[in-house]
DNA sequence: CGACCTGTTGATTCTGCTCAATCAACGTGG
DNA sequence: CCACGTTGATTGAGCAGAATCAACAGGTCG
C-alpha cells in the first residue's frame, strides 16, 4: 500500500459524497467515520462506523453508492490501491471482513428489537475500545438511531431503561459505564 | 477458477452449516440458495438469496458464521480458490458486489416499512429474472419473511394489499405478474 | 380418506413512531 | 453579567403498523 498524507476532516465533514467517482480506499488514523445512504424521501441509514485502524471505501461500481462523513473529527489516509502491483489478497480479506460485519448487522436490523439493537451496539463499541467497563460514544443520538434503524427518542428511552435496570450507568451523554456485561451479552444471544 | 463437478442439493438441503470450516467458494449453476444465520433463541435472518451465475461462501474467519441451504433444488459447483495462482482481483470484485448488495439490504431493513420491503424484493427478483412482467418466487413465504425481517403473515397481507391496489396479480402462490412497475419503484425511492 | 404443510385471513396486543413539551449546555451580543 | 437563540437530549401522550394468537382453506402425500 502506498501511504499518503493524513487529511483531517472536522466534525460532519464529507469525505466522499454519493455519486462521487470511487476508486481509492481510505484508512482511519484516528476519530470515527460513518458510511451512509440517504433515500429519496430523506430517510438515512448508516451502514457502518469505522474507527482507527479500519479501512473503508469499497465500491463495486465506478461511483460511490454511499457517502462517508467524519463523525467527530477524523484523520484519514488515502490508500492508492488501484495500481495493479498491490497485494490484492489482503484487500480481499478486508472486503470480506466488511461483508461479515455488515451481514451481522443485518441480523440486528432484521430480527432484533430496540433494546437488543442498543445492546449490540454497546458491546460492539466496547469490544473495539479494548473491552474495559467504559464505553465512549463518539456519535450523537441521531447517528445511533440511523445506525440501529430506530428513532433517536427510542435510543434515549432504551438507555434510560438500561440505566433503571442497573445494566449501565450514564456518566455523561457520550460516556457509559457497563455494570452488567453479561446482561448485555444475553440480549444479543 | 478450477471448475469442479456440479452437486445437486434438493429442496432444504444444507450446503454448509454454521461452524463448518470455510475456504472454498461456491458457484450457483441453477436453482436458488439462501444464506442464513440463526440466533440462540431461534430467530432466523436470511442475509441473501443467490441464483444462477452468482458466487457465495465468502467468510472472514476459518469457520462459517452463516449457513447455506438449497431453497428449491439447486446445482452448485465448488470453486477451488485457495490455491494462490488464481486471479484474486476478480474475487475481490465479487466480494465487493456482495458487500454492496448487503449494504443496500441494510437500508431496506433499517428504514423501510413492510410494503416497501416487499416492493424492493419484487423489483430485485424481477431485475435478476430479466425484467419481464412475471416474477417467480422460488422461495416460500417463510423465507421471504426471514429475508425482509417481517412475519410470513405480514408477507401474505402485503401481497393481498398490492393485489387490491392493482399493482400486481397473483397468478399462483409463487408466480406474480407486475401490473404497475412504477408504483413498486416509487415505493423503493 | 385423513394427516400434514403452506398460505390466507381475522382479532387482539404491543412495540416503537409521531408529535410535542421540557431541559441542559453552549455561544453570542447587548 | 444576563437575555436570547440554538442544538442535542430527555420525557410524555397518543397512535399506527406489525407481531402474536388463532382459525380455516387448499393442496399433497401417505
Amino acid at each position: 500500500m502506498q501511504p499518503a498524507a493524513v487529511t483531517f476532516y472536522p466534525e460532519g465533514a464529507v469525505i466522499y459524497a454519493q455519486g462521487d467517482s470511487a476508486g481509492p480506499l481510505y484508512f482511519v488514523e484516528f476519530g470515527t467515520v460513518r458510511i451512509c445512504r440517504m433515500s429519496a424521501d430523506g430517510r438515512r441509514q448508516i451502514t457502518s462506523f469505522h474507527v482507527a485502524g479500519e479501512v473503508f471505501g469499497f465500491e463495486a461500481t465506478g461511483e460511490h453508492d454511499f457517502y462517508a462523513e467524519s463523525v467527530d473529527g477524523a484523520g484519514v489516509r488515502v490508500l492508492r490501491s488501484t495500481s495493479g502491483t498491490q497485494p490484492t489478497g489482503s484487500l480481499l480479506l478486508l472486503a470480506v471482513r466488511s461483508l461479515t460485519r455488515t451481514q451481522n448487522h443485518l441480523m440486528v436490523l432484521g430480527r432484533r428489537n430496540a433494546s437488543e439493537r442498543m445492546a449490540a451496539l454497546l458491546l460492539d463499541l466496547n469490544g473495539r475500545q479494548g473491552g474495559g467497563a467504559l464505553v465512549h460514544l463518539p456519535m450523537q443520538r441521531n447517528d445511533i438511531a440511523d445506525y440501529l434503524g430506530i428513532t433517536f427518542e427510542t435510543v434515549s428511552r432504551i438507555l434510560r431503561c438500561l440505566k433503571d435496570q442497573h445494566i449501565v450507568r450514564l456518566l455523561a451523554v457520550n460516556e457509559i459505564e457497563i455494570l452488567d456485561h453479561d446482561a448485555l451479552a444475553e440480549m444479543c444471544a
